[in-house]
RNA sequence: CAGGCUGGUUGGGCAAUCGCGGUUCUGCGUUGACGGAAUCGAGGAAAGUCCGCACUCCAUAGAGUACGACGUCGGAUAGCACCCGGGACGGGGAAACGCCGUAAGGCGUGAACCUGCCGGAAAAGGGCCACAGAAACAAACAGCCCCGCUCACGCGGGGUCAUGGUGAAAAGGUGGUGUAAGAGACCACCGGCGUUUACAGUAAUGUAAAUGGCCAGGUAACCCCCGUCGGGAGCAAGGCCAAGCAGGGGCGAAAUCGUCUGUGGACGAUGGGAGACUGCUCGUCUCCGCACGCGCUCUCCCUCUUGUGGGAUGAGCCAGCCCCGGGUAGGCUGCAUCGAGCAGCGCGGCGACGCGCUGCCCAGAGAGAUGAUUGCCCAGGCGCUUUGCGCUGGACAGAAUGCGGCUUAUAGACCAGCCUGAAGA
RNA sequence: GCCUCGAUAGUUCAACGGACAGAAUAAGGCACUCCUAAGGCUUAGAUGCAGGUUCGAUCCCUGCUCGGGGCA
């Protein structure tokens, strides 16, 4: 994912943690911001994974599976969104297919993605 | 061949497609959060942060104290406490052998090797040594012996550590001489600690001999003493640029008319000022009670001409722009190609390591790049119809200023060597 | 990145280097009560791991493993 699309700032980080609306599933939680300025399009992502996760391996490989499962949808986003994806402990020991089915599933909830497309 | 042990190397390989980060070059009717090409892109521990440095800032006349670290000998190194090679004293260690045992087994000797520790208690001082025991660093409980008193039992004084019991530890052990009884008090042999000499070794030390020297404990990973070393903090160090807010300084316009209104004030016109747009003018837009004052509004206090005057270091208001210093967010740098650098070869050294020659340039992120998929091969595991086939499947673990050492985690694979036993030539 | 403190019963805390490791509470049992609670009697339960110093280690030293604070 190119730095374009991720959020860089830890202030983006602070305001959509505070003001976003949030949506669990047990390998991902998913934190959406709905993004207000105007002339950007496209959404921006950040990827984040506490001590929680394990160490310093696991939690590598844990927001590498989370990119590599958003990498083919994040061009059908055309909504102005930011958002931050949480890893949880699970997902260190989870397949790649499954972290795309978690993720389909939550930004779907969100209505990020279209409910219709598969 | 079996068993035990040590050291070193390695830490899956090749290819394709998509994706990510850096560097260099490059393209453009579109200078972009743009595109293209080439190239590079985790480790032996990147980890822990236990030591030592480089580097940076602060402090600093010199010396000392406090505090801390270290302390066998020699070497290596930029430096280091844990590196290398030795030494003393302990602990572990298989087969085999010896002894005990019917046996199971136990005890002892003990290879390669592994491992702990190392100034001083014989230079000074302080502390502690529970329980037991008479006594724990100075001492007589029982016992033995002598003297005095007593008819006697016994009492008092003294000598003694040989004997007894306690304990982790009680003036080295055995035999004798000696004595009232005893005692290294003395003698012989042995043991330990020193001193001297000779030999080996750079040295620690070892071996041997002599000694008319000593044998009153342990503990310094208790305080302490002696010697050596250490200024403090750390790349989130430090340097540069610098929004916004606040602060300081400066520039800046000294007016008329009309309408509405109870006052306060509001609106409009003309002229003016400041700023933005523009290369400049014009023009357009926004702001300004066109005042920083003898100002306006509110609050409080005093007075008394009850709505006048005075006072307050009480609050608030007054366009916009420019400059200045420090500096927050943030950015750039430190910082990624010259280094205690890497690879190969040769030489010296037992080794840590050093020297010489040749070649090479080798990650550099910043919410933080190494990922995904597929095929073939190499180890490994499981199953079977065991020349082989099928299934499965890859240890510990992720750079963050850079090095050296140590510690900890680690599936396996390969190489070299040492010791013991058995068999064979 | 750096600096500090700690680890003891299920829990919260004690303990000069001297073993029966203590207290409160929780747990089990026994009586008491018509039943329960409170109170009473009683029982079991622990030094994070591995080495070392020492006659002897919860305590001293070293290395690991966890956990809590603090600075910028």
């Amino acid at each position: 994912m190119q730095k374009k699309f991720r959020l860089t700032r830890s202030e983006d980080f602070k305001r959509v943690r505070r003001i976003g609306r949030s949506y669990a599933h047990p390998l991902v939680v998913l934190v959406a911001q709905a993004s207000n300025i105007l002339e950007r399009k496209g959404a921006r992502v950040g990827v984040a994974a506490g001590k929680s996760v394990g160490n310093a391996i696991q939690r590598n490989r844990a927001k590498r599976l989370l990119r590599e499962a958003l990498r083919p949808h994040l061009a059908s986003i055309v909504a102005a969104y930011d958002f931050v994806l949480i890893a949880r402990p699970a997902l260190a020991s989870a397949t790649l297919d499954e972290t795309r089915d978690a993720l389909l599933n939550l930004l779907r909830r969100a209505k990020i993605l279209p409910t219709d497309e598969s």
